[in-house]
DNA sequence: AACCCGGAAATTTTT
DNA sequence: TTTCCGGGTT
């Protein structure tokens, strides 16, 4: 083993002492316990090209997930900057990636057929809200997101319909909700599809009913590292225990208090759970911050430890933060807390600020507004753009989202994919060409009776004279003529030609009355140049639904606005975080349900805000709040309160309720 | 099949 | 307030 040798590697010299155990523990089951801005992802990255470059497996014998798709991307390209072409061979992705590409090699083995599809979160709703018509329940009595949220809630936990436990308490009979759910995956498998949830809990059934694929897997993947496992879900676990057996070279890493997907399934458990899990795992803490400044540290410290429920770990200062930059200057030693009216002048208030900061030369590519909920973007938007600072918004309306993006999309999968029927029931009289309501419910009888596609019923309908409509003919014979188009063409080609002989850029181009039809334009334009980058369709069709967002542009001297959520991970010189109300953050469905739990996962979420920052925080909150067309009042957070006094400097505009305790300072 | 109107929901966070 | 959905009418 290379660590035996003398001589240290140089991938070895630049890490700490704690980093460097953690890249050289590489057999048996360690879990990393790394503090926001301790020097992770180097020590992840590291921990890879140290087993490569020493030999101890080959790059195709090593597993690394992430959770997003960020993290895999940032790792994929600090990884090839240390091992070059290498990288390519290891299997590296999200948990979805990674599981979908073990499922698109044995697709029998869950019963599904080459090239299934992958839904979105929009397609999953229509089906649903399909079978839960078919099953008679009126959809606006019983909420059809909720019931998703219902049967998402038990993939995550690897439940099958079968295994599922009835639960009391809930809107219907517990028979009728795992029927329900039966029924759901019923039509997924008929309709060669699989939903998010899926990929997970088909890869956790092909591994539970094919011994020997899961020998296989076993056997290939010599080292395991796991990013963000204190975001796993059950049935994340369950494979990963699956597929580590017998050796049990897993690396976890993780922070237990950064854990803000609960909502989503997962189960901040496993990451404390671990050592049970994995006898004989070592741990290794990493606290040395390379990140933030002292004063940040002291507030995001003092502000976690209100939390229970933790493995315990406190942050220290590795360097000082800031060498020579323009961030140095006394006002700026402490969390700046500014109590303002109301959301108007609190956009006013930090805009103002971003403005000052950057006529002091810093950069707007150095500072970010995390807010609590995407709403509160709005007004932040319309006030930069007043003073003309340039920004970009990270999340919102994802590009592979919008309608007309979304329509394009289902012509391809059309062509790709037959059985598709979800797709093709939305491009059949999209652009309007008279097939509605009474040629889908006919379809749908046809496809019933004959148990096949409702393209095959389309065509079966075509052979009978009396029923034969034009346009339908019109549309197979193009669906046809495309098919046949796909195998020569280019895929940006086709899409091109596609969206031109479907009649839908003419449609959008008639359409001149909304306002919006330039833009959907213009968005096709952008989605045929995306297109452009693949060479085979069913590829940029994969990458579509697992990635959802579009490469983002060059990267130039922008203000980043973005969820809390959405921060994680990322670091900025400068951080604004507004909105610190009681019932906004934390926010009101965790103060009304949750209990301590949620109310601890609001403060994680906090925690995280914070910890984003290397130089500066300004947190802001308002008196008075605009949601929807009321004006509501609210408390500063409790939060604020939580944070150490003395690394906080307050300043509430004249008549603003500045809190508890606390002697507030008047005016500015 | 296309249009109009009224009522209800919307705003937590995402692979 | 706006937007979306479903039902009813033309």
């Amino acid at each position: 083993m290379a660590s035996d040798s003398c001589e240290t590697p140089p991938w070895l010299q630049a890490l700490n002492p704690e980093q460097r155990r953690a890249v050289e523990a590489t057999e048996g089951p360690v879990l990393v316990l790394s503090g926001a801005g301790t020097g992770k992802t180097r020590v992840l990255t590291t921990r890879l090209a140290h087993i490569i470059a020493s030999g101890l497996a080959a790059p195709w014998q090593v597993l690394a997930v992430t959770f997003t798709n960020r993290a895999a991307r940032e790792m994929k390209d600090r990884l090839t900057a240390m091992i070059g072409p290498a990288t390519e061979q290891i299997w590296l992705g999200t948990f979805h990636a990674v599981a979908l590409r073990m499922l698109r090699r044995q697709p029998d083995c869950v019963a599904l057929r080459p090239n299934f599809t992958v839904l979105d979160a929009d397609d999953q709703l229509r089906l649903l809200k399909q079978i839960v018509q078919d099953d008679g329940l009126d959809p606006k009595r019983h909420s059809v997101q909720g019931l998703m949220a219902m049967v998402q809630r038990w993939k995550d936990r690897g439940l099958t319909p079968d295994q599922v436990t009835p639960e009391p308490a809930e809107p219907l009979p517990a028979a009728r909700l795992i029927t329900l759910y039966r029924r759901y995956q019923e039509r997924l498998l008929a309709l060669n599809a699989v939903d998010f949830g899926d990929l997970l809990l088909h890869a956790l059934t092909l591994f539970k009913t094919h011994p020997d694929v899961l020998t296989d897997h076993q056997n290939r993947f010599r080292y395991i590292l796991v990013d963000e496992y204190q975001d796993s879900n059950v049935a994340q676990y369950l494979w990963l225990r699956l597929l580590a057996r017998p050796r049990y070279n897993i690396c976890c890493v993780g922070d237990d208090d950064q854990a803000i997907y609960s909502w989503r399934g997962a189960e901040v458990d496993n990451i404390l759970r671990f050592e049970k899990d994995f006898p004989n795992a070592r741990v290794i803490r990493l606290e040395r911050n390379y990140r933030s400044r002292p004063h940040i540290l002291k507030a995001a410290s003092g502000l976690i430890e209100h939390n229970k429920n933790r493995l315990g770990k406190a942050l220290f200062s590795g360097v000082s933060a800031g060498e020579e930059t323009p961030w140095e200057e006394s006002r700026e030693k402490k969390v700046l807390v500014r109590g303002v009216w109301n959301d108007l002048r609190e956009a006013e208030v930090v805009v103002e600020e971003i403005d000052s900061d950057h006529l002091r030369g810093r950069s707007f590519n150095q500072m970010a507004i995390l807010v609590r909920a995407s709403f509160q973007t709005r007004m932040f938007e319309e006030r930069l753009i007043v003073l003309a600072i340039p920004y970009r918004i990270i999340g919102g309306v994802r590009f592979y989202e919008r309608q007309e993006i979304r329509d394009a999309i289902a012509y391809l999968r059309v062509i790709v994919q037959p059985d598709d029927d979800l797709a093709f029931e939305r491009i059949l009289n999209v652009p309007k060409r008279g097939l509605g309501p009474a040629t889908v419910r006919a379809l749908h009888v046809l496809a019933r009776a004959e148990g096949g596609s409702l393209q095959a019923a389309a065509e079966r309908l075509l052979t009978t004279p009396k029923t034969a409509r034009a346009s339908l003919r019109t549309l197979m014979e193009s669906l046809a003529a495309w098919r046949i188009a796909a195998t020569i063409l280019p895929p940006a080609g086709l899409v091109a030609r596609v969206l031109e002989e479907s009649g839908y850029t003419a449609m959008l181009w008639h359409a001149e009355h909304t306002p919006d039809a330039p833009t959907r334009l213009e968005n096709l334009k952008e989605l045929v140049r995306a297109v452009g980058g693949f060479e085979d369709l069913v590829e940029f069709l994969e990458h579509v639904s697992l990635v959802m967002e579009i490469d983002p542009g060059a990267e130039d001297d922008r203000v980043t606005l973005m969820t809390l959520h959405a921060a994680k991970g990322l670091e900025f010189d400068a951080v604004f975080l507004p909105g610190w109300e009681e019932g906004l953050f934390p926010h009101q469905r965790a103060l009304d349900g949750g209990g301590a739990k949620a109310l601890e996962e609001e403060r994680r979420l906090a925690y995280v805000g914070l910890t984003r920052a290397r130089h500066k925080v300004m947190i802001s909150f308002a008196a008075n709040r605009r949601v929807y067309n009321q004006i509501l009042s609210a408390i500063p957070s409790r939060f604020l309160d939580e944070i150490p006094p003395d690394a906080v400097e307050r300043h509430s505009d004249s008549g603003v309720y500045a809190g508890p305790r606390r002697p507030r300072r008047i005016g500015t």
